[in-house]
DNA sequence: TTTTGAGTTGTTCGA
DNA sequence: GTCGAACAACTCAAA
């Protein structure tokens, strides 16, 4: 008789075009799916707090759908080897399956498990359910990782896309016993406090909310996703980014879906919107390229000789919390830090500039904003966080030019040119007229008498001049390069 | 090996 | 208000 397969779910929390899931029930026996939450095999990158509430959300989704075809899902804390070998010995099963993770500490530990059960005459199979670019499978023509991302993307759309494979009709089949299986709520995944309680209005985790969510924005936002996507105030980007991260929808998915999209003109990418959008997949691979080749850079700089750049002194860490609690004075960017506290995410746009405020404004070193930033988004992610910071800082591959800073004011007045944004997440500003509201400190006494706001009571003044700090931010890069040549 | 062209997302200044 | 140039120099990728 056929053994039972274990399939291993990890970042991959749907059952379409899941292959691991899909390869085990072609074997023929039961499959057993099963889910590991191990934080010390995480390593340094457990999941944040915002990402614990969307992973829990995830797994009840999970389950159900599971129960829906007749199976469940088993649950278990602790050390994923341990747990997987304790399954095996419980159910009989002859192999376990599942689908490839990129990070460098997670490689390491998968390969120590597959040798372990391997050993122990367990079958071990691994395939590809996140990318549509396995990071070994792009080279340049010398042989090596590519560093930049037009021609590395230029080089993928080259390549043969492998179509999302559909679950197939019809109930798993039973296991004669089911093992023993934690609870979602065991796993504490929820904070204690009820901050994420906002959450839930936001979104929608689970395989079928982002099925739903990729069909509204191929329905109402790609064909403008050209000229939208930059506006924070309209709802013009894809967010798909949580899903994507916890695998409930895969770019295979995503491309195919798109591609759909495009039939009807006979071209793919149909226009400028769907060729932008499709490179903001590109950037997502791009980034798991980049992790999979430098494992180093989620903490340190690719490029080194920002390991000595004169960051600024915080040490009662003051400016880091003015930046966290969105209390700089500078509107768009608290407007982004209470989105991203009140609803797990941030727009863009808005965490470009956020992100260039804390490394170029504040001079504050870009692994503090990362590590905000995993804590306090739905969507962290290790790869694409680390590129997006590393970019940001002009410390990464193909990153922004040192003396690329951001006008917290004029980005403002260019992207959230109502003001519609601004004053969403901050009430206090909600009456000054448009013409202030991306500068509150330079208008009239009598402008923010009428609107209700005491600059320094109610908002801050700027705790940093911009103009300054962006001349104090050109001469550490200067000093940087300096050090860096001397020696 | 050497050379050449090019590189997500900006800002400021001065005409 | 609008436009183009300067910002400074470096690294990558391909020929």
């Amino acid at each position: 008789m056929t053994k039972p397969v274990i399939v291993w779910f990890r970042r991959d929390l749907r059952l379409n075009d899941n292959p691991a899931l899909n390869e085990a029930r072609a074997v023929g026996g039961a499959v057993i799916p099963v889910y590991v939450h191990d934080e010390a095999g995480e390593a340094a990158w457990s999941s944040g707090g915002a990402s614990r509430w969307w992973l829990h959300h995830a797994l009840s989704r999970l389950s159900e759908a599971l129960r829906a075809r007749a199976s469940r899902l088993i649950i278990r804390k602790g050390d994923s080897s341990a747990a997987l070998i304790d399954l095996i010995k419980e159910t009989g099963a002859g192999a376990v399956y599942w689908n490839r993770r990129y990070e460098s500490a997670i490689v390491a530990r998968d390969a120590m498990i597959e040798a372990a059960l391997n050993e122990r005459r367990i079958a071990t199979r691994s395939f590809n359910g996140a990318l549509l670019f396995e990071p070994h499978t792009i080279k340049n023509k010398q042989g090596g990782p590519f560093q930049v991302f037009t021609p590395y993307w230029r080089h993928c759309l080259a390549q043969a896309v492998a179509e999302p494979v559909s679950l197939a009709k019809g109930a798993f089949k039973q296991t004669r016993k089911w093992p023993v299986s934690e609870s979602v709520d065991a796993l504490e995944l929820r904070p204690r406090l009820n901050w994420a309680d906002g959450f839930a209005r936001h979104w929608e985790p689970g395989e079928e909310g982002a099925q739903r969510r990729l069909k509204d924005f191929l329905k109402a936002s790609v064909g403008s996703y050209a000229q939208q996507r930059n506006l924070p105030d309209m709802d013009g980007t894809s967010r798909l980014s949580p899903w994507l991260h916890f695998g409930e929808i895969s770019p295979r998915q995503i491309w195919s879906a798109l591609r759909a999209c495009s039939r009807e003109s006979g071209v793919f990418p149909a226009n400028a919107s769907a060729r932008i959008f499709l490179s903001e997949i590109g950037w997502r691979e791009f980034a798991y390229h980049l992790l999979a080749h430098f494992p180093h850079t989620p903490t340190r700089p690719l490029r080194v000789n920002f390991e000595n750049f004169p960051w600024a002194e915080d040490s009662d860490g003051e400016k880091l919390r003015a930046w966290q609690r969105g209390q700089t004075g500078y509107p768009i960017v608290d407007a982004g830090m209470r989105q991203l506290w009140q609803t797990g995410w941030m727009h863009n746009r808005v965490r470009m500039i956020a992100a260039s405020f804390l490394v170029k404004h504040l001079r504050l070193p870009w692994q503090r904003g990362a590590e905000w930033f995993w804590d306090t988004l739905v969507d962290a992610d290790l790869a694409n966080n680390t590129l997006g910071w590393q970019w940001s800082a002009g410390c990464g591959a193909d990153a922004a030019p040192y003396f690329r800073i951001f006008a917290p004011v004029a980005q403002g007045e260019r992207f959230d040119r109502e003001g519609g944004y601004v004053r969403r997440w901050i009430p206090e500003l909600a009456k000054v007229p448009n013409k202030w509201v991306h500068q509150p400190w330079k208008a009239p006494e009598s402008v923010l008498n009428d609107a209700g706001v005491k600059l320094g009571e109610h908002y801050p003044k700027p705790i940093v001049d911009h103009a300054e700090a962006r001349i104090a931010a050109l001469a550490a890069f200067k000093a940087m390069r300096t050090a860096g040549s001397g020696s």
